[in-house]
DNA sequence: GTGGGTGCAAAGCCTTTGCATTCCC
DNA sequence: GGGAATGCAAAGGCTTTGCACCCAC
């Protein structure tokens, strides 16, 4: 599901397409985890200046359609990402804030056998979430 | 560790021993992640209340001497708990928030192969962050 | 034309900072 | 007494809300 699915999606479901709402999916599908003050910037940087309200407005909508999902990656901001990517995880560069996605199964089976153990134990167990923090390659 | 343990501490390197620190390090030691917000709260139910400006100078205090550490959670808010709990993971319910510690060693081997393969990458990993979401006995 | 989308201003929440005052050692 | 700790007010950053205006269909 690329950017242009998603319009798709968004028309079969008779919801406008305007140039801001095609603008921000752009944005989060092809940057990967961006912020909301990040969203902002680029488009004031690429000569398509949002208002942060109706930015915000957008990202519930999006959201609550199913095309974008939330990232908890610090405390202080909310980063998202496209709901279409596979199961992954997150490499944060400590020093420059890079975010880089990180697929393995290998993690999958010892994380799945935990999360069954403890379903034992009375918590229910539905998602989880695993970042590494460091120095991405071009801080280090 | 324990509160005694941190505040001989404190003392045994000249720091004072206010009050205000007392009831904070007795609340984040006992109460597992806390928030800011939250240990406010506590404060002034039990007829302590301090000026937040005090709190977050205090909780940055314990930070800088390792007494305390940051958690992040899936919440908007940073959470602390005690420096000195064994490497340990989150259960947060998504219900009621409650959030419990979760201790396995299960899962730390295939963690550090996996910090070591992506290492060779030219990310260097020094920390991670793992999380459990889902629902606590009392509320499933 | 109509209802969803947008901009603006204001406010809410968490956190930080400057400054004068207070208190621990 | 001296320096650390505290309270207060103000401000900064992220996010939300109310209201009037505008634009996609």
């Amino acid at each position: 599901m690329n950017v242009d699915d998603a319009l798709s999606l968004l028309k079969s479901r008779k919801k406008r397409l305007t140039r801001m709402r095609k603008h921000t999916l752009d944005i989060i599908y092809t940057g990967g985890p961006v912020s909301a003050p990040d969203i902002l910037k680029t488009l004031k940087m690429k000569k398509h200046p949002v208002n942060k309200s109706t930015l915000y407005r957008e990202i519930k909508f999006l959201l609550k359609l199913g095309l974008i999902n939330e990232v908890q990656l610090d405390t202080y901001v909310t980063h998202y990402e496209s709901a279409f990517l596979t199961h992954h995880h997150h490499l944060v560069c400590k020093n420059c804030g890079n975010i880089k996605e990180l697929i393995c199964d290998e993690l999958e089976g010892p994380l799945e056998k935990l999360e069954k153990r403890v379903r034992t134990k009375g918590f229910l167990i539905n998602d989880h979430n695993l970042e590494f923090f460091g120095l991405c390659s071009s801080c280090n």
